[in-house]
DNA sequence: CCCAATCGTGCATAAACGTGCATGAACGTG
DNA sequence: CACGTTCATGCACGTTTATGCACGATTGGG
C-alpha cells in the first residue's frame, strides 16, 4: 500500500469503526505501518469531532446511547411530576392536543386526565403510547425517528404536521429566556415546531428549572406567541414577572406555593 | 474470542442483563476469562452508573419498564426472548425491514444487532424506540394510535405503507395455522398485514406456542407466502412439519443460546 | 454460631496513555 | 534558490488505567 494521507488514514479507520463497530490502536498500528502515538492522535481527533468513542485500548463506534431518554427521563423526575401536574389540566376537556417529544411532556401525557375525550396528536412514540395508555385518542405523526430527541422529525412529519389545527400544543423547549424566546437544539427539530405554533390555537411550555433563562442556538418562537407558560416554584419572581408582563400566562407549580397573588 | 476492550465488555453485560434480567459475577469472569474482581469493578461502575442493581453474587436489571404493553411483555417473556434470539440474526445486514406492532416483535427489535446498518420500518411506538436505541435507521409510519395493538392502524397507516418496498416483514400474528395460515383478530389490522404483505419480499412470524394451530377472525395471508416461521422448540414435529412442506422455512428456537458474534 | 462464598481495599505491574520535543517533508514567499 | 512556516510523525518521559493477587471484612444459609 502507498504512502496514505492522514486524513485518508482517518477515512479507513472510521470504515473499519463503522463495520466492526471497534478498532484497537495496536492493531491499526501495525496495519497502517505507524506508531500507535499518531493512531492515538488520530482516534482523539476523531473523538473530538464525535465520530467515535475513545476508550482504552482503541475506540469504538459513537454510539446513540442507551439511556439517553430514559435517563433524561429520570433526571429531575420530582421536578417534572411537579410540572405535569401543573400542566395537565390546562388540557381542556374534548380538545385536540399537539404534544410534542421531550421528557417533560412525556411526563404531561402520563397525567392527563382520563375521560377528557382529549386527541392527542404527537411525533414522540413514547408520548403517544402514554397518551393511549391514559384513554385519549391518539394520532402519531411518523417520518424518521430521531433517537436523540425521541420523536419523529423530517419531511414527512412536516407534512403530516402542516395538515393540523390544534386547539393547543405542548411545546416542547431547550430554551426558554425572555428576551430570546423559546429555542431549539437542532435545526430541524426548531422548524417543525415553528410549524406548529403557528398553525395552534394556543401554545403552552412546561420549562424546568435549567431551561429558563438560558437560550439554544436556533429560534422556535418568540414569548408573545406563547399562551402558557409552567414554571417550578423556585422560579425568581423577576423571571416570572418578565414573561408575564409580555402577555404570557405563568403557572408556578410545586408542593407549596409562594408568591401567590 | 479476540481482545476485548473494557467498554465491550461492559456492554455486553449489559446486554445479557438487559435480556436475562440478572448476572451472575462468577459465570462473567468465566465467560470473559477475567478474574471475578474485574467483573465486580464492571458492575460496580455500572451500578454507579445506574444500569444495575448491584447484589450479593452478581447483579440485577434496575429498569422498570412503563407503558400498556409492559404486561403482555411480560407474560412468557422467556419464550418471547428465546424467539427473538432466533429470529434477529434473520435480519440481514443493510436490508430494509418493516416489523409490525406486538410484544414478540418487539423482543425482536431488541435484540438487532448494533452495526447491521439496518433501516426499520414500523407501525409500533414502542418498537420504534427499541430499533432507534439498537442504532438502526428507524422510520416511523404515523396514524391513529391503538392501545389494543400497540400500533398504528388506518388509513393514513395504509397509505404510507404502501409507498414501501421492504426486504422483509416481521409479521405479528395473532394465529398461525398451517391450514388457516396467519389470521388477525380486528379487521383494520388485518387489511394492514396483508398490504405489507403482499409488498415485501419476505414474510417472517415469529408465533408463541398460544398462537401456533389457532386461528382468529381475519385472514392475513396463506402459509405459502411466508418465507421464515420462527417456532419454540417444543413445537409438535408434525406441527412443524406441516409448515415445511408448504415451503416455510421454520426455525426451532432452543433454550437462550448465547455465542460470540 | 459457623463456614464458605462473596465482597472491598490496598498494592503491584504492565499496558496504554498524554505531552513535550525533535525531525523531516511539503509548501509558500521573496 | 534560500528561508520560514506548517504539519505529520516518532521518540522519551512521566502519568493513568486495567487487571490480578493478597488479605481482612461482610454476607447469608444451615
Amino acid at each position: 500500500m502507498s504512502q496514505l494521507l492522514t486524513r485518508e488514514r482517518q477515512a479507513l479507520i472510521r470504515d473499519r469503526l463503522q463495520d466492526e463497530g471497534r478498532v484497537l490502536a495496536g492493531e491499526l498500528a501495525k496495519f497502517f505501518s505507524v506508531s500507535e502515538d499518531t493512531i492515538r492522535r488520530d482516534l482523539r481527533e476523531m473523538a473530538a469531532a464525535g465520530l467515535c468513542e475513545r476508550v482504552y485500548g482503541g475506540a469504538l463506534r459513537a454510539a446513540p446511547q442507551h439511556g439517553s431518554l430514559s435517563h433524561r427521563q429520570s433526571v429531575a423526575a420530582d421536578e417534572k411530576a411537579m410540572l405535569a401536574g401543573a400542566a395537565a389540566p390546562l388540557l381542556k376537556r374534548g380538545a385536540t392536543v399537539v404534544i410534542d417529544a421531550g421528557s417533560t411532556n412525556l411526563a404531561i401525557a402520563a397525567r392527563i386526565s382520563q375521560g377528557h375525550r382529549l386527541t392527542i396528536v404527537t411525533n414522540a412514540p413514547a408520548i403517544a403510547t402514554a397518551a393511549g395508555d391514559r384513554g385519549a385518542d391518539t394520532i402519531l405523526l411518523g417520518g424518521r425517528y430521531d433517537a436523540a430527541t425521541g420523536g419523529c422529525l423530517g419531511a414527512r412529519t412536516a407534512a403530516e404536521a402542516a395538515q393540523l389545527r390544534p386547539d393547543l400544543y405542548v411545546l416542547g423547549a431547550c430554551g426558554v429566556d425572555p428576551a430570546a424566546g423559546v429555542t431549539a437544539f437542532s435545526q430541524e427539530e426548531a422548524e417543525l415546531k415553528r410549524l406548529l405554533v403557528g398553525r395552534s390555537r394556543a401554545v403552552l411550555v412546561a420549562a424546568t428549572a435549567d431551561k429558563l433563562g438560558t437560550a439554544a442556538s436556533f429560534g422556535v418562537a418568540d414569548c408573545d406567541r406563547l399562551t402558557h407558560l409552567v414554571v417550578g416554584a423556585d422560579c425568581p419572581a423577576e423571571l416570572a414577572q418578565a414573561f408575564s408582563s409580555r402577555g404570557v400566562a405563568v403557572t408556578q407549580a410545586g408542593p407549596q406555593r409562594r408568591g401567590a397573588s
